[in-house]
RNA sequence: GCUGAAGUGGUGGAAUUGGUAGACACGUUGGACUUAAAAUCCAAUGAACAUUUAGUUCGUGCGGGUUCAAGUCCCGCCUUCAGUACCA
């Protein structure tokens, strides 16, 4: 009987969907483990060899715990909602649900062939309204929760309410929008609902803002930052641009300092761990607090200790701002009825009222325009006096102030409005919405090493700066400009790609130490990035290498406060060496001491404190596509509503068109029936949209990153219509026992998946707050390209009359080697034509090697070739040497599926491939053009990742037909270590397809099994145990390369032993069963089992079967093995020494002489140095 | 620049705590079987020298070091890949 393999795989594939062999139970005796695999995205393109890579491992995985006696929920679906399906919809019409439908038919059929053991009845789909219901669930209680920083835990809403409700928000720890205003209880409760909507959304974990995305406008949409490399799109590659739109966020950036801690406790690898801490970017320092001494108009410098609002210190800020808020409360008629008129951004601009600004409370102002609008009672003589003192002071703070009579308000408030409006189209917007701390001439910096505050000799903004306008002296003031605009011009691609080169200007201005009260001249520096930290840096040369840079280019002085270091070449930024120096009461600390005190120093003086930054950035979370989970809100006047969860899902509405709508709304503005109605609280036409019970609902839809975010918790309980999971599988089956997957993912779906479950955990949803213990990166399986050389044309160039290198030698190539293509320059006068093809011709790849050999090698080869086959007119002088001939040629991708085994082109099928190679001409190897059998072609080979376009993609369909789904399973592990990444080379596979036939041929014969009750040999026991103790080993050190190479040891030597016995093979049976089931189950099966070979039980390893009596000594000499003895293993170390000191082989190394010393390592290794 | 991983035959890769470098395969070469091909089986296969046998020398990116013994440990470099990037 022969191995028929794709008999045998459908037959067992069928048995195992038919008996549902794999499906895992939530109640069991048994204990559970739950190995999971990223999901895929259902692409047309279906599967290439490259893709199980990860799901045989972990299906190996899977199913060696089943032999373990586990409880193993292995399942799989797809995330299903994308980029690709809608891009298509777009193209043709088609509903990207049909698109997603049929890829998925395809998945299934090729995942099915490969023999995972998935429990299908688990399957999720991202895309389907049963299982975005809860991706919207999960968003509503997002919606629904703030960040307790008291706490440390997110909490609902209801709380943070109640808190507002009895005490305002001054004492709130929370994690919040930078720039929420202060109210007390009475204001809360006094607010208007929607202004009290408004504030909630500051502290909500998704909360809509205007914020600065990345838009990109190839794609019609934004785009998260790790959807974004190297400043173009990850998909596709097209520009992003920064743009301010009003967009869903997540506040991931509340949990940043748990996702940080919660990475000590999980098993992932140390390069993904390393890359999400990068990308959080914790840095602990200092914020430090330096004031302005100089403004161009030459005012006397501010005094530090009177400044006001900054920091809690010793001044009368707080008195003041209690007086605000009770002014707040206690409006006169005039100023409530302006407040009415602004509050609501009706100018387009926000405006504060009763605000504190320096030492004054101001009635009302817009920050943004640094515009103040005051509304004057009764007035008095000294007040008009004070009045105008206070307005000089503001102004020299460059806030502009108009002021109006109550009678004008309360008179004609339409044009003390249009005044206002006028006034703010006069002013220019402060580019950065963060306002200095209020009424604070000063800059803020933050710092990782405040313990070189007495380093410091120049401070250095970002160009962008918002104070850099302002400080800027009339003397300086041109060169600034110039500055940024230069600055402004070059763009963000410019800017990192030149790092180097170092630029810069002076403002004019100084900053006051706040020690030792020396001035310090403030640059501007385009090093120096706005949005990290402050945008500002101090700047300390001796300890930092940019800051040094700086310093030596503008000839700034670069104090030394270190002692003992010579700082004449470079900074000094070793934190661990550091001993302070020339620096007051930091003098002779190390780095952590007088990080300390410093701090403490600063508290004091109320100019600074210890502070930690993080670089991760709240998640945008509206994309601007059709084919993604819709938001289950809608809007009245203006703010976001949720839909009540029991009326979810709020399925996706169908469209005409996938694109966005022609005023720019994206692609769900094209819905007629996309309205809330509140009343039927169903989902109606948007005709019916009245504002009072029918409302719009969001046009965007949630990213990519929604789904995957919680879908392994779905798999415990995948259809259950009542919750995500029920509490019951929630408990048993709690966390991912391993994860395979791809580090592409390591600052997306493997950090956003993580806060999502850190938050459900907070709200009691989930037992665990890290869903996967361990994870594993499959490494990538590369493509082998292929490459026909097509001739482009020929140049001859007369070497005689290249007068610097007289005659060249086509012997001489060693010569020749010499003159690279730039030599090949300056026969520019000599060249005698160029000559093209009339047809299209592929020179030969001289097996390969033509991409290494250089531009004259390559001339040389060819020359005679191609010249003879062109049939030029001045051949002779070709075949002669007096013509060298260039040749330029090009790569041209071949199909893979054209070559055999030995890179030979199949020509015809070549020539077939496209009607422009129909005729081509081909010169092989031997130099000849190729008629039939004289010559052969061989392709040129590059390892390239595997894609459509450079037509290397293996299809597993293929692979499964010709040798079997077992064979690519075996194969793809023989491969190479599963983290790395390889080449594919289908050719391997006849190894491991050979292995397998040789392992049904131990069991089965020409007439029939081979397999008996005899005694095993005491060989055959040993290779069984040694193969066993290897192969467990090896599957729990995912080490499954190795294990293979065991199986087909374990065979060759079993074959060689001729072993028939049915103790030693059903047991290897078991062990080969995980890699290759089919197979398995087929022999188990004719051994006389009647149940699947999926749950029998692991052999034991029993190490008395390897135990040896002796062992062959490798005998060496200095260190060099010369040969082997076989020695008794329980022979003394003495004994051994003599023994080997009496062969006769030893003597004749040692050719008389006497060694010096012996080491033996009995059961080791015999050393003899002579 | 920083961080992480890696560098071993023609190729993919083995080598557990320092102890016979190149397991297991692919490829190549030769042979058997066959009308032939495929399949299968056998043998050889790191390089160089020697070849009648035996053997000798070199060899794990480079240069040093520790050790009886180094692919493995230490010091200093080089190269490749991946991530990140003027992060204060």
């Amino acid at each position: 009987m022969k191995y028929d393999f794709n008999q045998i795989e459908k037959k067992w594939q069928k048995y195992w969907a038919d008996n549902q062999t794999f499906k895992a139970e939530n109640n069991s005796e048994k204990p559970k483990y739950y190995v999971l695999d990223m999901f895929p995205y259902p692409s047309g393109a279906g599967l290439h060899v490259g893709h199980p890579l990860g799901y045989i491992a972990s299906d190996i995985y899977a199913r060696y715990k089943r032999h373990q006696g586990f409880n193993v929920l292995h399942p799989q679906g797809y995330d299903s909602f994308g980029l690709p399906a809608e891009q298509y919809a777009i193209q043709t019409g088609q509903h990207p649900a049909i698109t997603t439908e049929e890829n998925i038919k395809t998945y299934r059929r090729q995942l099915d062939q490969i023999g995972f053991s998935f429990d299908w009845s688990r399957e999720v789909r991202t895309s389907d309204p049963s299982y975005y219901k809860w991706t919207q669930w999960i968003f509503i209680q997002l919606f629904n929760s703030w960040y307790n920083k008291n706490a440390d835990k997110a909490e609902d809403i209801s709380e943070l309410i109640k808190l507002f409700e009895t005490e305002g928000n001054s004492k709130v720890n929370a994690a919040c929008d930078d720039d929420v205003e202060l109210f007390s209880a009475e204001d809360w409760n006094g607010f208007s609902t929607k202004k009290q909507q408004e504030l909630l959304l500051q502290y909500r974990l998704t909360y809509l803002a205007e914020t600065e995305v990345n838009w990109c406008p190839a794609l019609g949409t934004v785009l998260a930052n790790d959807e974004i490399v190297n400043s173009v799109s990850e998909r596709g590659g097209h520009p992003v641009i920064r743009k301010k739109m009003t967009q869903w966020s997540m506040r991931i950036s509340a949990y940043a300092e748990r996702l940080l801690q919660g990475l000590e406790t999980i098993d992932w690898t140390d390069s993904l761990k390393e890359s999400q801490r990068n990308w959080i970017g914790k840095s602990v320092g200092a914020s430090v607090f330096f004031p302005i001494l100089s403004f161009p108009n030459g005012e006397a410098k501010a005094d530090s200790k009177k400044q006001p609002g900054y920091m809690t210190g010793g001044n009368n800020s707080h008195l003041l701002l209690e007086r605000a808020k009770e002014m707040r409360v206690n409006p006169t008629q005039a100023e409530a009825a302006l407040w009415e008129q602004l509050r609501n951004k009706k100018l387009n601009a926000k405006f504060r009222q009763q605000h504190l600004i320096g030492d004054y409370i101001v009635d009302f102002v817009c920050l943004d325009k640094k515009l103040i609008v005051e509304v004057d009672g009764k007035i008095h003589e000294n007040q008009l006096e004070e009045d105008a003192k206070r307005t000089e002071i503001l102004e020299n703070d460059y806030y502009k102030v108009i002021r109006f009579s109550n009678e004008e308000v309360l008179g004609n408030i339409e044009e003390v409005l249009r005044a206002i409006q006028e006034e703010l189209s006069k002013r220019q917007s402060v580019k950065n919405e963060e306002v200095p701390p209020q009424g604070v001439r000063g800059i803020e910096v933050f710092t990782t090493r405040p313990d070189t505050i007495f380093g410091v000799s120049f401070m250095t903004l970002a160009p962008e700066h918002e104070l850099v306008p302002q400080i800027t002296t009339p003397a300086q003031k041109e060169q600034v400009e110039a500055y940024i605009e230069a600055t402004a011009k070059r763009s963000e691609r410019d800017r990192m790609a030149d790092v180097k080169t170092i630029t810069g200007a002076f403002t004019g201005a100084y900053v006051e130490h706040p020690f030792t009260k020396q001035p310090i001249p403030v640059w501007i520096g385009d090093y120096v990035l706005a949005g990290y930290g402050t945008g500002a840096v101090m700047s300390v040369p001796c300890g930092d290498q940019r800051d040094y840079d700086f310093a030596k280019h503008f000839n700034i002085p670069i104090p030394n406060i270190f002692e003992g270091v010579d700082i004449s070449e470079e900074a000094f930024a070793d934190k661990d060496k550091t001993i302070i120096a020339n620096s007051d009461f930091l003098n002779g600390l190390n780095y952590k001491e007088a990080t300390k005190k410093v701090i403490a120093e600063l508290e004091k003086i109320g100019q600074g404190k210890g502070k930690t930054n993080y670089r991760l950035r709240d998640a945008v979370f509206s994309r601007q596509r059709y084919w993604g989970e819709p938001f289950p809100v809608y809007y009245v006047d203006g703010m976001p509503q949720m839909i009540d969860a029991k009326h979810l899902p709020i399925k996706l509405p169908e469209v005409e068109k996938y694109l966005p709508t022609e005023t720019g709304e994206p692609p769900l503005g094209n819905a007629t029936v996309w309205a809330w109605d509140t009343k039927k609280n169903e989902v109606v036409s948007n005709e019916l949209i009245d504002h009072k019970t029918a409302f719009p609902l969001e046009l965007n839809t949630m990213p990519g990153w929604a789904g995957s975010s919680w879908y392994f918790n779905r798999y415990m309980d995948a259809n259950n219509d009542e919750a995500f999971a029920s509490q019951e599988a929630l408990n048993y089956w709690r966390d991912v026992d391993l994860y395979i997957g791809g580090s592409e993912h390591a600052t997306g779906h493997l950090l956003y998946s993580r806060f999502w479950q850190k938050f459900l955990f907070d709200k009691g949803l989930v037992p665990v707050d890290e869903y996967a213990k361990k994870l594993i990166n499959q490494g990538m399986i590369l493509g082998t390209s292929a490459f026909a050389y097509r001739l482009e044309n020929l140049t001859l160039v007369d070497v005689n009359r290249n007068q610097e290198s007289n005659k060249i030698d086509p012997k001489n190539i060693e010569q020749l080697k010499q003159k690279t293509l730039k030599d090949l320059e300056r026969f520019k006068n000599s060249i005698v034509k160029t000559v093209k093809a009339d047809e299209t011709v592929f020179i030969p790849s001289f097996n390969g090697e033509i991409m290494k050999m250089s531009p004259v090698e390559v001339s040389i080869a060819l020359q005679r070739k191609v010249a003879d086959f062109l049939q030029i007119d001045d051949k002779s002088k070709v075949l002669n040497g007096e013509y060298f001939v260039n040749v330029h040629f090009t790569p041209i991708h071949v199909d893979v599926s054209f070559i055999n085994a030995s890179d030979e082109l199949d020509i015809e099928a070549f020539r077939n491939w496209r009607e422009e190679y129909k005729d081509a001409i081909f010169i092989g190897e031997k130099g000849e053009i190729i008629n039939g059998d004289n010559d052969i072609y061989k392709v040129g080979r590059e390892v390239e990742k595997m894609s459509k376009s450079k037509y290397n993609v293996v299809n597993p369909d293929q692979i499964c037909e010709d040798y079997g789904a077992d064979s690519l399973r075996l194969y793809e592990m023989f491969l190479g270590p599963l983290e790395q990444y390889k080449p594919w080379n289908t050719a391997g596979i006849t190894g491991v397809h050979g292995f397998l036939k040789k392992l049904w041929k131990l069991y089965v014969g020409e007439n029939g099994l081979l397999v008996n009750d005899d005694e095993p040999s005491k060989d055959s026991l040993k290779t069984l145990h040694k193969t066993i103790k290897k192969v467990q080993e090896d599957i729990e050190n995912f080490s499954f390369n190795t294990s293979v190479s065991t199986f087909m040891i374990a065979v060759n030597e079993l074959t060689a032993q001729k072993c028939t016995s049915k103790e030693i093979l059903e047991s290897l049976l078991i062990l080969i069963s995980p890699y290759a089931p089919h197979i398995a189950e087929e022999l188990w099966n004719q051994l006389g089992h009647n149940e699947s070979i999926s749950t029998a039980p692991f052999p034991k390893f029993d190490e008395s079967h390897l135990v040896e009596s002796s062992k062959n000594y490798p005998i060496s000499f200095n260190g060099k093995m010369r040969f082997t003895l076989e020695l008794p293993l329980d022979m003394s170390k003495e004994e051994i020494e003599k023994t080997v000191l009496a062969n006769e082989k030893t003597q004749e190394q040692l050719q008389g002489r006497t060694p010096k010393k012996v080491i033996v390592v009995p059961g080791k290794i015999v050393n003899i140095v002579g």
